[in-house]
DNA sequence: CCGGCACATAGATATTTGTCAATATAAAAA
DNA sequence: TTTTTATATTGACAAATATCTATGTGCCGG
């Protein structure tokens, strides 16, 4: 099973920032808007917009427009994904050897 | 429950690189020499040891000194740590309420 | 103790990233 | 329609990142 391993590098860039995961984890609770998520940080709306920007375009939130707001919710779909990708190591930690070839 | 969100950001930094990911893959196999795994790549030998002092430095990989060769596995901690991270989230989906204060 | 091999460090550099101020857009309200 | 409010986009910029070449360090064999 060959990984597909730039879609992965897409989910992880975007959640190895302090304030996406912040933000991510806040999404946790619910879905929010981009105003009440730009209240818990001291950064700029165009700033949080950049955020939200990269973290919907990783698959990893959904966003809606709900008249003048914007509405962001986490996307199961992708978290399942990287639960899936993190479970498929470490399966045969058991067996301890060394994959080495030269040494 | 307050997150060390710091703690995890420089988890997943480690792994947000196609190239880090990679190894962090290969190491799954058992463990590796820098030699072997250079011979995946197309990068030079300090770029590869550039990439190993931030997995190794994240706590994500192990790495041992065996003579004149560097050895590399993966920390079962830290993999453990992200798995936990992840199955924190999503625990309550079905509730489908929206957090949202102000719209 | 010297030469060679494996790996690490230093310095330089091009690219990417996170941030802001200024401005544009989109939708509701007046 | 004009104004107001929420969000997006643009352009600029400093900082971080990934990469290389050149050089240093540590370990073993002869």
């Amino acid at each position: 099973m060959k990984t597909d391993f730039a879609k992965y590098v897409v989910l992880l860039k975007a959640l190895a920032d302090e304030t996406r995961l912040r933000i991510f984890d806040m999404l946790n609770e619910g879905e929010l808007c981009a105003c009440d998520i730009l209240d818990e940080f001291t950064i700029t709306q165009p700033t949080l917009s950049y955020h939200m920007k990269i973290l919907s375009e990783s698959g990893l939130v959904h966003s809606r427009r709900d008249g003048v707001w914007m509405k962001y919710s986490i996307n199961e779909e992708s978290l399942l994904l990287l639960r899936k990708f993190f479970d498929g190591f470490d399966a045969d930690s058991t067996v301890e050897r060394s994959g080495c070839e030269k040494c």
